[in-house]
DNA sequence: TCAGAGTGGTTGTATTATGCAATCACTACG
DNA sequence: CGTAGTGATTGCATAATACAACCACTCTGA
């Protein structure tokens, strides 16, 4: 694993490194959206949020987030488009995300739509983790393409959105 | 589940409810160190932090965990040290703070002793968690007693700790 | 009985972070 | 050549944080 960075920890704690690292709201909901919502653009990020996120809030996120090598920003060349990857420390954050989804779930109210997603994220269980993650290692890191017969898990994830948001 | 508080969330999404719950720092390590620490008393959580919290940040964030669910207060007779407890939400973080220590552990450095721990949990895996989960029930909720060969898992914790601060 | 330590905080002040709106220099496209 | 889109930055008001001092109360031991 490749460890490094020690920064300007509090502590020597795991846990504390990693609420470090990302534990602010924005951070969280940015890797949220590039790895659920495959956003990759400042714009997308910016007008994809449903929370809603201010530009410069969003800009120093993505500062911070390629500091903590969670994220890899692509060369800018001012007035054109600038592509962020995950890297293979972002896409493991996906643990995080879904534990703290899963606990929203069961904790806290929210749309229909949106908990059929959880929901369907809870019930395929940690083969569905492993799965996105190497979907995200493909997009991402350039990983070779996996191959799969029926749909990726991202294309599953949408579809149950859609499906929940018919209903309505 | 005894779902509740939508409160002001800023969008329905499990993953920003369970940020908006808990998403600050010091949340985080409070949880962290009523969870794995064991501390229940204001006394306990200032003192035993190591990254030092303030006491107004504490008192603070008690008051917000109570707020959002997470613990409960002993009502408080002034002058008379007053218990926390953990709620079945408060239980039910640990899986985030189990999956925040694996990825602190992958990358970011820590000191050995931290690091011997958080390896014997993730080597025990899911098991660790649910076993903890029970223990914390009987401490926090008054559940009745597991049975139990052995000693408990917080003890186990505690003896990885001494036995890695031990070789140095 | 009475000092000293311990209880859960509050208050004040200084510094830092956040949120919002406007703006900027640049490019791509028709 | 103008318009829309790119990734930001700037200024300003408000909120959160850190640090130290302090408070009213209780429990303990001599």
């Amino acid at each position: 694993m490749g460890r490094g960075v020690i920064a300007e920890a509090r502590s020597g704690c795991a846990i504390n490194a990693a609420v470090e690292a990302l534990g602010d709201h924005w951070s969280f909901l940015v890797l949220r959206d590039m790895i659920f919502g495959d956003r990759r653009y400042f714009r997308e990020l910016l007008n994809g949020s449903i929370e809603g996120i201010a530009s410069n809030i969003l800009s120093d996120r993505l500062k911070k987030l390629v500091a903590a090598g969670l994220l890899t920003k692509e060369e800018a060349v001012r007035g054109r488009r600038v592509r962020y990857s995950l890297t293979e420390a972002g896409i493991q954050t996906l643990p995080i995300l879904f534990a703290l989804g899963n606990w929203g779930l069961d904790w806290r109210e929210g749309t229909p739509e949106l908990r059929t997603r959880q929901e369907l994220m809870r019930a395929e269980g940690p083969a569905f983790i492993e799965e996105l993650m190497d979907e995200l290692r493909v997009h991402h890191l350039g990983a070779p393409p996996v191959e799969r017969d029926g749909p990726g898990p991202l294309e599953r994830l949408e579809a149950a959105y859609q499906r929940a948001a018919a209903k309505t």
